[in-house]
DNA sequence: TTAACATATGAACAATCATTCATATGTTCA
DNA sequence: TGAACATATGAATGATTGTTCATATGTTAA
């Protein structure tokens, strides 16, 4: 056990047995921070009700607009974001763009959290 | 179908049946407040750092901070988050305050997300 | 009780982010 | 081609948030 520097206790007193097991089966930072990126994504309500939207079925841009009674603008951005973390897929059908729901992890994943929050 | 005001495309294109039933569907603000707010709690790194750290076995914050070289100020300050969302609980040891998972929910969010980052 | 240890917390600061506004891009139809 | 519609996007702004620093609270042992 190296003691290098001052923690927030004694050095000494670190668990290093429970310490040095949690290090190592800590994933990568890489992996850490796309998990957070991800779950940053659930983290506005607006981009949650956006996803609850697409549950029904796929929607133009303008039609989701309306289901959140904001603007288009808003929705826009936003919907920008789902599809960078591949949570929304689209497609052009003539003048609109159809958004849709890329898979069912989302679905889990909201469902695992509303089984926290009715709990 | 109500002509109240101008949305992002004309009021008349609107899909209604679509967007009457994706309205119907759409639970309460509250729900979808606090979801959107649970995963807030996911979506920084040091949380998520930390349920990993604990995933592995109950520890003290001084052993958390050592185990994610951070200080133990910023350690204290998101256990307190985690603590007030109830995904942690903890106890007081001597000296020491022990935190610990409070269910398994934690882990089947994680493990969902992570599935959706591997994929 | 005092000293040392362990944790919690308030204030401040920098960084991130959601929305708005103005405008650009892309599509259709006459 | 031009006009109308639908969506995308850059800049600006207000709000939120993670960390740091200083310090307070709480516990133990001498």
């Amino acid at each position: 056990m190296a003691i290098t520097d001052v923690e927030c206790c004694e050095e000494q007193h670190v668990h290093t047995d429970i310490t040095d097991k949690a290090k190592k089966d800590m994933p990568g930072e890489d992996e850490l921070y796309d998990l957070a990126e991800l779950f940053k994504i659930f983290g506005d309500s607006t981009r949650i009700k956006i996803l609850f939207a697409l549950f029904e079925e796929e929607m133009c841009v303008c039609d989701i607009a309306d289901t959140l009674n904001m603007t288009q603008s808003a929705i826009s951005h936003q919907l920008r974001i789902l599809k960078q973390s591949k949570l929304v897929g689209n497609r052009r059908e003539g003048k609109s763009v159809i958004y849709f729901l890329a898979d069912d992890h989302v679905r889990t994943i909201i469902d695992q959290g509303l089984n926290h929050i009715e709990e």
